[in-house]
DNA sequence: GCCGTTTTCGGCCCGACTGTTTTCAGTCG
């Protein structure tokens, strides 16, 4: 699929307007069309080759023929003249905190700057303090932004985030000035990755709080302070910065100040224009007629007000939400019966079968099944053939001797080369399920790589696909694979899609999942623990399937013991 | 550049903070 490519050109073509100083809302509508194909479930291509471009949020006529002219030709002709009358290395500079177009577009006009080297040495040299407008203090912070950027990996992944938001949270309900506290943004949406917390507290004494916050163990700098709001540098568990932001208000706007901080842009954007509509103003502090205060206090009753059902955050993207009318109810945490992908010791783990059995138990589980690799994953010490028989027996036995939580018998069965799986379906058969996985050849072309998926997951015995893209979230790629193809092979064959719950892997991706229930593709949400302290990661999986849109119905593990297994029998019937 | 219960033109979300200003522009979320 291209996408993301062509979301990519149009944001570029964006910010190179930006820079040029063109009007606003033609840049923001660039920004928008982006959004929209990158948010896409379907090809584009497809789209376009229906004929169906101008029915999509946000495209009209001439950005359709854009993206009809980039299919066809591989180029954008708006985007080419754009690159040749503004340098490439500019978009980049807009990147870091302080600098915005109209700076950006400063340096280059008259200095000469077409990169970040470039702005470096023109810092440097005193040159770009000798600017209109630009003080010592701008300078220097403008210098640390570039050292920020440097130095930081960019978004900071979710399971990084969260548990780093919920301490600060934590410290900031210790403040006596402090009613209540919200974590807000991307984090409470439930994204993949992070730009930079954001915390909300409600108080009556802004200053008390932010002096507090300013102050919290975790803070390294602080890079603005004001009554009401401040933004500053906090260290991730690895030591990498990243920066966090607090807002005060009181009770009254609590509601609408979480609602705004919440997000997301899109989302807020719609919202305000629905009260705007009704010609009411919709901020942080609340919504208005005229001097009359509708709502505020609690966030349900904005979306009350407008006449929308109570949307869940980790909806609030604008895919959707608003034309969708009812919101059904959607996969929670404790819908969740058990685990199926889970590793021990015999493997790869941590812990022993029993161990971790007795773990999920804690969790409430009603069943967890064990999933140790197969014999070519030799790395993760694999099981051969004859251990793998051993193991069987052995999780029988356990099974039979822990009376509260039923052990099911499984592997993680390599998917190797050709698709053939790597154990014998003698093997496969007297597991009670299967998950089947790429562990290997993950560069291998579309075409090959989606065959072969294809392959394993027409035998009747492989019960889910295991980390289905096998991307590493930041550090590995997914595979180049046809997902289209491989969803309607799910459907086809009755085989289970995992939403593995690791945070950096989170794979299936929410668009993908959604694909999937779109399908009627049973999704599996799974955490790969490979210790006991990973069992918890499930709620990374949870809230990713939330902004899929997953109810429980979508989800196997959301079943009783018998329907899943009644479900997974369905498949092998087939054998 | 898009869009329509203010519909083919004229709108398009809204406020806080900072620095360098002497009334506001730029940036950010």
């Amino acid at each position: 699929m291209r996408n993301e490519e062509i979301a990519a050109i149009f944001d570029e073509i964006a910010d190179l307007l930006e820079i040029k100083g063109e009007q606003v809302f033609r840049i923001n509508s660039y920004r928008r069309a982006a959004r929209t194909v990158s948010d896409l479930t379907r090809d584009i291509a497809e789209v376009a080759a229906a004929g169906e471009l101008e029915t999509l949020q946000g495209i009209g006529k001439s950005t359709a023929e854009k993206i009809n002219e980039y299919l066809a030709s591989g180029r954008m002709k708006t985007h080419a003249e754009l690159l040749e009358s503004v340098p490439k290395g500019l978009p980049g500079l807009l990147k870091i905190a302080g600098m915005g177009p109209k700076r950006v577009a400063l340096v280059w006009k008259e200095l000469g700057v077409t990169n970040l080297d470039e702005l470096k040495e023109t810092i440097s040299s005193g040159r770009f303090a000798a600017l209109k407008g630009m003080g010592t203090k701008s300078v220097e912070q403008i210098a640390a932004a570039i050292q920020f950027v440097e130095k930081s990996t960019g978004r900071t992944p979710l399971g990084l985030a969260w548990p780093l938001a919920e301490e600060m949270a934590a410290e900031l309900r210790k403040v006596k000035a402090v009613r209540r506290v919200s974590i807000c943004g991307s984090l409470r949406r439930g994204c993949e990755t992070i730009g930079d917390l954001d915390l909300l507290c409600e108080s009556a004494d802004g200053p008390a709080v932010i002096k507090a916050f300013t102050a919290l163990p975790q803070v390294k700098r602080v890079l603005a302070a004001g009554d009401t709001k401040s933004s500053v540098i906090v260290l991730r568990r690895d030591s990498v910065e990243m920066q966090a932001d607090c807002r005060v208000v009181p009770a009254e706007s609590f509601g609408s100040a979480l609602q705004y901080f919440t997000g997301s842009k899109a989302h807020n954007v719609r919202l305000r224009e629905i009260a705007s509509r009704k010609n009411w103003k919709l901020n942080e502090w609340g919504l208005f007629a005229g001097p009359r205060r509708l709502a505020g206090k609690d966030e349900p009753a904005i979306y009350k007000k407008l006449g929308l059902p109570p949307i869940p955050p980790e909806q609030r993207e604008d895919r959707g939400e608003f034309e969708a009318g009812a919101i059904e109810p959607l996969i929670d945490l404790p819908d969740l019966r058990g685990d199926l992908h889970v590793h021990t010791s015999a493997s790869d783990g941590v812990v022993d079968a029993e161990e971790i059995a007795w773990a999920a138990e804690d969790l409430g589980y009603h069943y967890i099944s064990i999933n140790d690799h197969s014999k070519s994953s030799a790395i993760a010490n694999g099981l051969s053939v004859d251990r793998m028989w051993r193991q069987i027996e052995k999780l029988r036995t356990l099974n039979k001797k822990l009376k509260s939580i039923a052990v099911l018998v499984s592997c993680e069965c390599d998917i190797l080369s050709d698709g053939s799986l790597d154990y014998p379906d003698q093997v496969l058969a007297a597991c009670d399920l299967v998950v089947a996985s790429v562990h290997s050849g993950m560069r291998q072309s579309r075409d090959k790589i989606t065959a072969r998926v294809l392959r394993a997951m027409e035998n009747p015995y492989v019960t889910i696909l295991g980390h289905p893209t096998g991307r590493l979230i930041g550090q590995r790629e997914a595979m180049d694979l046809d997902m289209e193809a491989v969803i309607a092979k799910a459907a086809e064959t009755g085989t289970a899609l995992e939403l593995n719950a690791s945070w950096q892997r989170l794979d299936l991706h929410d668009r993908h999942a959604r694909m999937a229930r779109d399908a009627g593709v049973m999704i599996c949400i799974s955490t790969d623990a490979h210790s006991v302290s990973q069992l918890g990661q499930m709620k990374f999986g949870v809230i990713t399937a939330r902004r899929a849109w997953l109810r429980p119905q979508d989800i196997l593990n959301t079943r009783p013991l018998p329907a899943v297994r009644k479900w997974i029998a369905r498949k092998r019937k087939q054998a």
